[in-house]
DNA sequence: TTACGTGCAAAAAATTTGCAGTTTC
DNA sequence: GAAACTGCAAATTTTTTGCACGTAA
């Protein structure tokens, strides 16, 4: 599975996985978003529901990143702390909590909205 | 409704609005989070999914807190942090969007849980 | 009136499950 | 052959919608 691109939501996994393979079954991509997820070989986001209740995966990387999207033209990008590193080990040291998966989500409005 | 207590999902303020008018409907949840979701009074949270797809709410108070959940005992913790603000504050400016709601959710081992 | 909020019933969207047949080691 | 994976069909769960009615400004 190419996830190369990001934000796809399990019937555009599924559309594309058919292309390759015409007979795979929507249980087959659910069944594998599980097993990944489970593994934190993906992350899960919501993008905070701007396009209706569904879910996106993406491949994690190695640095985890910020999603923002904004709440006018659907734009999602996408950010790279160091203070948002520094948060998680503060939470790891002041709360004693060993940090397996993290999503930070924003909703706003972009630079270009914001203008108008 | 008396969203005192927290992380209710759609189900559980079905039931409590029911308690006291059993007539209410369903939709009128649903209507009713979508309003507060706009109005940025109450925050949606799905806590990981550790407990299965839907979603939970807050009422949104002054302060941001950061989630976390346990993947073993499923325990859902709460954090305030300055580091969280500042993260904040460093989108803000550095991505020129306008923050109107962030949520941040983690998801790992608690302390106790890591001792096993 | 005009817009709004509601219950009701039905639909739609998102995800999961049981089962039987294959493949893999 | 046991364990794991799959397609298929059907079921569940979660959320949304159309509509008719009542209410409030």
């Amino acid at each position: 599975m190419e996830m190369a691109k990001k934000h796809l939501d399990a019937a555009q996994l599924l559309r594309k996985a058919q292309r390759l393979d015409a007979s795979v079954d929507r249980s087959t991509v659910y069944r594998t978003l599980q097993l990944l997820k489970r593994q934190g070989l993906i992350d899960e986001l919501d993008l905070m529901h701007i396009h209706g209740e569904g879910h996106y995966y993406e491949r994690k990387l190695n640095r985890d990143h910020i999603h923002m999207a904004c709440l006018r033209c659907g734009k999602i990008s996408e950010f790279v702390s160091d203070v948002f590193e520094k948060l998680k080990r503060q939470v790891e040291s002041d709360c004693r909590f060993r940090i397996v998966v993290s999503r930070l989500e924003i909703g706003g409005y972009c630079n270009a909205c914001q203008k108008r």
